[in-house]
DNA sequence: GCAAAGTTTCAATAAATACTGAACCGACAA
DNA sequence: TTGTCGGTTCAGTATTTATTGAAACTTTGC
């Protein structure tokens, strides 16, 4: 395999996963793009590698800017921005829980606390909160087990964990 | 709040959150609907609930049933099926789990090996496995980790997990 | 102040995805 | 054999989501 299809083969399949993650497409390849980038990019070459416009380009690196994924990179002298993607996998995925932490499990928790103030007039209404009172229950332990998660170093991830829970 | 309310509150944020994550929103209304039934439901009474078609209603059921979610419930005496939801949250994060795994992970890690045989000719392409090699690294690791849950029972994920790790 | 180089925004549009509804299938009972 | 009740499928359509491209904005140098 050439390395310009091997380059396009992890474009194309870095996209694939991002979208059915809920992520979409290009903002996917654009980090693929970067992950295997020996220097950092500018929007043009972005752009031009991935065929895409440059309101395109420009939402989605901010995107990926503001998931911590990818640095802005500003060379002296040069006036345009530059940019780089965080190569260390441990980083990525931590940045990645605590966005997905902060902007899905965290409203959850919020409605699940809301909706347990249904009136228990009813048998089938106390069914109900206790249902949702699981529910709750068990979405707080993934979220205090992610805050540990993220806390801990990639080490304890890539050495320690596999032992300790066999 | 009523219960009313909270139904339908817990029903829609849990659409939202499902299409988020990849998953179409009726498909995760169907799953949220089915968790807070007090009784299993048959496919014409979640089309009512849901104002959706038949169609719809037909297809994601199947699909959740697949990531084994949802349970087909047949009542003797009755033709027609009934349909209940898996209640332990544990069972259903496993079930989640082990198809994204299947479904995701492992295509990904298939396409990082292929592309692993890129030939080492230049820098430029050196650099590019070495990237690679480090993202196939920690899938594989991922990949044993989630193995190594999936196997592990709910009482350690409720209990142990935040003391060990501590 | 003005032009040049670059970035951001967003309304219009394209593309992807999900949904509908009607036709079809199979099991059963009369 | 025919009719009924449900389940399944899928082409056409609707809805949602992503993308474009042009205008507006910002920064910098002259």
């Amino acid at each position: 395999m050439t390395l310009k299809e091997g380059k396009e083969r992890f474009i194309q399949s870095w996209g694939a996963l991002g979208s059915s993650w809920g992520i979409n497409r290009t903002m996917a390849q654009i980090h693929a793009l970067l992950l295997i980038a020996p220097e950092s990019l500018s929007a043009e070459e972005i752009m031009e590698e991935l065929q895409i416009s440059r309101g395109n380009a420009n939402m989605n690196i901010r995107a990926l800017i503001d998931w911590g994924l990818v640095y802005k990179e500003l060379k002296p002298g040069e006036r345009k921005e530059f940019f780089v993607a965080e190569k260390d996998m441990w980083e990525v995925v931590k940045n990645i829980i605590i966005q997905r932490k902060k902007r899905e499990l965290e409203p959850m928790l919020r409605v699940l606390d809301e909706i347990s103030s249904v009136d228990p007039e009813s048998e089938e209404a106390r069914e109900f909160i206790e249902v949702i009172r699981e529910i709750k229950l068990f979405s707080n332990k993934a979220d205090s087990t992610l805050d540990t998660l993220v806390k801990s170093d990639s080490n304890w991830f890539v050495g320690t964990f596999m032992k300790m829970i066999k």
